[in-house]
DNA sequence: GTCTATATGAAGATAGAC
DNA sequence: GTCTATCTTCATATAGAC
């Protein structure tokens, strides 16, 4: 450490990215003020300003933060091994966990308001989710498929994880997101879930329509 | 007509609601400011504040009337008589155009963005949309169900009704939202439809699974 | 590199003339 | 009721001391 200053320096920036990611996903960009984060970092106004050239550039380094957390999240899913009715609950039980979470939540609310003014932004937050996921869920599907399992030959592999992650967020996500006083309880989830597995594996399941995973 | 400003009075409103939904929809309500409102509409800023106590109050007016035209669109779609893949055809295709429309992401987008804020604007967007929507797919599902042509029994009308909607949303609204710039083709609309017609009657269609409608 | 203090501009809202 | 001009507040960003 040939000065004394980096360690420092990433100690405050920490904070300071800390600080900014609770403020704008509560208050999005625009209502966000550099003042609430500084104060909310315990730094000065410069010092924000030293470690970030402005606040379109800490907005970016917060999403882009929060972006490769949640990469972080969907990849850590471990579904047992099993039925595929089984893996469906599993992956679907985790997914739909962060995507009502309040961080999940605030992350999208914020994503979308400010999707036409940072685009690039927007279109990063999808491939590092919603993709991932879907690409997750397609992996399963082609060897339950295999296994003859399934059969989704008439729609195709992505299309059909695409399908089933549609039936799992259902409305709950727009019922949270309207109502941002509420939050769903474990049983709602695991009706979901459920609601979601058996519909699914009912349009493209090869043998019995029910299997109360 | 006893005093000339009633109706001047009641233009320059119009006016002024006219601007600011497009001001609201395009930037959301922190980045909109009063003063573009004020000069797209043609007033000076102490008409505006005539006519709206303030900010807020002029957002609220915006939204609750973009409530009540999406409620008028939703009301208006007049499904073919026919079997319960046409009409959810039709329905679902009537729906997807509003939903993945300019004004129709906008909305989304300023709603989600602001429902902490306006947690009560958040809820009458939820009732005077989706879940109208919703209550009109359960009507038809409800008399499909009585012909005979669908078997929703194990999951209820309304659950039915919901996983239809939610099949037909798939990943499409989410890519609208995080792709600002691009807009979806009438092909990739019936694309959806069908598969989402298909999913839905093959997990609780009574006959046979597919019917290409 | 970090802080205090401040420059600069803009946004919400109003006062006063017509 | 409507406009012009303005008041006040506050946000982003910086200058200068330590």
């Amino acid at each position: 450490m040939p000065e004394s200053s980096p360690a420092a320096n990433q100690e405050k920036r920490q904070a300071i990215l800390k600080a900014a990611t609770t403020v704008f996903l509560a208050h999005g960009f625009s209502a966000a003020t550099t003042d609430m984060i500084q104060r909310q970092a315990g730094v000065s106004k410069a010092t924000v300003y030293a470690c970030f050239p402005n606040k379109e550039a800490l907005f970016a380094a917060v999403i882009e933060h929060e972006c490769a957390a949640m990469t972080e999240t969907v990849r850590a899913i471990e579904p047992a091994t099993g039925d595929i009715a089984k893996t469906l609950s599993d992956i679907g039980l985790s997914y739909l966990q962060f995507l009502l979470s309040a961080t999940g939540l605030a992350l999208f609310r914020v994503i979308v308001a400010e999707a036409p003014r940072f685009p690039e932004l927007a279109r990063h937050f999808y491939l590092a989710g919603p993709r991932v996921t879907t690409t997750m869920v397609a992996e399963r599907l082609a060897q339950a498929a295999r296994r003859g399992e399934i059969d989704i030959q008439t729609v195709g592999i992505e299309a059909a994880a695409s399908l089933f992650i549609s039936l799992l967020r259902g409305d709950g996500q727009l019922e949270c997101l309207t109502h941002p006083d509420t939050q769903p309880s474990a049983e709602q989830l695991d009706r979901r879930v459920r609601l979601a597995v058996m519909t699914f594996l009912g349009a493209f399941g090869a043998g019995r329509h029910l299997s109360d995973a």
